[in-house]
DNA sequence: GCATATCCTGACCGTATGGTCAAGATGAGA
DNA sequence: TCTCATCTTGACCATACGGTCAGGATATGC
């Protein structure tokens, strides 16, 4: 039963600590927002003392700001598939598939977001200004480059990729209405299938990216 | 200057204070979420004093409770158009003009319901077990309707609903990204026409209600 | 084995919050 | 004018919260 022995080096201990707390911290502020976080709350479901949380990270915001940071930063990477492909079918396709797989495996991430935006980002300002600014930028060039090239029809960049992340961070933010209105069940694995097929017909279709079927 | 004299009657008095109190809890509970609302600071910016709220409001919860539900019913109000109209373009063209003009008009009150139903819907889970699974029922009938009359594409009716919901109270719920992205300015008039424009645009050739440009 | 840095935690503190209350002010109705 | 119901509010209370700290436990490097 026992973990026959071999002590943890303080290194396993400080790594296994902060993840542990930063999961239970990502699903409370999560479930009650930044006001409605008790570091009580993350500690117990945590499974550590209150001061040990307050021994890793110095204070709630502290805390918070890390959980942003790392949210946002996969975030960020799912866009890869973005760049490289040769197209918008392509390209969207594999986007909105990535987030919306995102919004199916870490519904908390993506509502902490939503709150953290929704509360005139107080903690995350200066990312909105410089890194997000920037790789929205570079997202409208490409989008741009499809245009240009008779991929697609001339949309506007900026309210297409306000679109993709509406429509699939919905998915997460708004989970527990779709859940309701699906009878109190969490959606089957036909039912995501459904929805990311639906997403994605959609919006190729509605930019002209795919013709009809 | 001074408002001539007549005294205020009780019922003025009441309605008065009672809509200060809701406008000014509304601001309050989208800008901090429930638990970071505080009821001085509600009592602040309607310009009462604390005790004063709770001689209207027994409890922050029953206050909250309120504002939440006549968000609900504005919110419901918006998709009478949806009915009326002869099919696709008319009913969700004006249901998408309808929402985002909420989105703009009424920011705090999306991002109330968003923070509810994130959080669980602890106060109107009821509601959606009810009033807003019954609206999307005979909202997904409809859309069925236009289907068979081969007015738009086979798309699914409760997927495209969501995908309504979220692209239109996306504007208002993360107004601040948009804004920040925007060189910290709101949207001009022309903006919210070319965004509004634009999820016209996509959605309605994406389900195959218009044509091709 | 010893010294040291790191880790752990129960007990504690100041503050802010939701809520109460009693006493006074004010409009309604006769 | 007088009575009553409604409205107002400063002062107050109990609680819960974020955060501190001192002292003990544990791994590390020599």
């Amino acid at each position: 039963m026992a973990q026959s022995a071999r002590p943890l080096s303080k290194k396993e201990i400080r790594e296994g600590n902060e993840r542990l707390i930063l999961e239970a911290a990502e699903n409370v502020f999560a479930e009650a927002g930044f006001g409605g976080a008790t570091m009580q709350l993350i500690a117990d479901l945590a499974g550590l003392p209150k001061a040990n949380l307050h021994y890793y990270f110095p204070t709630k915001e502290a805390l918070y700001r890390q959980v942003v940071q790392n949210i946002f930063q996969d975030w960020l990477k799912a866009a890869d598939v973005f760049d490289a492909a040769p197209g918008p079918v392509e390209g969207i396709g594999a986007y909105i598939d990535a987030k919306m797989e995102i919004s199916r495996r870490h519904p908390a991430g993506s509502k902490v977001w939503a709150s953290e935006v929704m509360h005139r980002a107080p903690v995350i300002q200066d990312y909105l200004e410089t890194t997000l600014t920037e790789w929205t930028e570079g997202r409208m060039a490409v989008i741009r480059r499809w245009i240009e090239a008779g991929q697609m029809d001339a949309i506007n960049p900026r309210h297409l990729l306000y679109m993709l992340w509406a429509t699939t961070q919905h998915y997460a933010d708004f989970g527990h209405q779709i859940e309701t209105l699906n009878g109190g069940k969490p959606l089957s694995d036909a039912q995501w299938e459904a929805a990311k097929a639906s997403v994605k017909t959609i919006i190729l279709r509605g930019i002209g990216a795919i013709g009809n079927a």
